[in-house]
DNA sequence: TATTGTTATACTCTATAACTATA
DNA sequence: TATAGTTATAGAGTATAACAATA
């Protein structure tokens, strides 16, 4: 009862220590690649999503249009995404992956190996699904939490 | 172990979802208050780390010489931290809040309990007790191996 | 020689607001 | 009216390298 309280801070913490060694860990390696570790996100959507739309594509990696546009301009100019106009609604415009595109992520798959065994080498197998259990539900709450506490609206 | 050969890259995409939302959940809820979500980790820094160098706070928060820099010097100027000349290394500086950086510590502290309340709502105690330790694990692994693993040296 | 901090510089991500074009 | 995307703009974090002063 005292320990909860005095955990109060602790996950929040604990869980920003862990990404951020995840983050930086990821960018070091991804570096030689020219490929930032929020780039390498956005190809991982595209590979899952294959085509999709701009908005999807913000949707997905939950973050902003125009975030998702200097990302893509970016990665367009490597010659790893293209886009195109949408076939039925001509406002929008279609993302998918280059075979360039294709070709880094297998790349950028593999330099990442070490980071996943890494990871999953701290704990048993039951454990990582507990773990990945225990942070969807983390994101579920916030995420929901975010959209019903709209204190603008 | 199909399964844990499937979830290559669930962890990571899990880890980071559940960051990506306690990060813009905060963000938000901060905004109001002029303060970032990652000066809030720097200001707790330095109150459970009492008066701290430059160097100490980099490392308590695994981040770097400059960028603290960068962020203390915005906090200075918004009269929440103050700097001076370390008594025995005049090479340093020690860094301390002020009563004001107290006060906000304390009302940031207070609008943040929310999105704490979520996080923990979302789980037992003793679920919150596994996640705390799985994640220090993780983030343990990550930073160890970066140390080891340093490529140009 | 190594370390603390500063400076200059550059890049990425983020976000808002105003705008065009389309649904 | 609402939505997809662009543009301009700004701020914040990140990181590197060169530098001064001190240990």
């Amino acid at each position: 009862m005292d320990e909860s309280i005095e955990q109060q801070r602790e996950l929040p913490l604990a869980l920003r220590a862990a990404y951020m060694a995840l983050h930086r860990g990821t960018e070091a390696a991804f570096a030689k690649q020219g490929v930032t570790a929020d780039q390498f996100v956005l190809l991982l959507a595209l590979r899952d999503g294959g085509t999709l739309t701009q908005r999807e594509l913000a949707d997905r990696i939950s973050s902003d249009a125009s975030t998702i546009r200097a990302m893509l301009v970016l990665l367009e100019r490597g010659g790893l995404i293209q886009r195109a106009s949408h076939p039925s609604d001509s406002r929008a415009k279609t993302v998918e992956l280059t075979s360039a595109g294709k070709k880094k992520l297998r790349q950028l798959w593999k330099v990442g190996q070490k980071i996943r065994d890494d990871m999953y080498g701290a704990m048993s197998p039951r454990e990582a699904d507990v773990l990945i259990d225990l942070l969807r539900r983390v994101a579920g709450t916030l995420s929901k939490e975010r959209k019903s506490d709209c204190v603008s609206c």
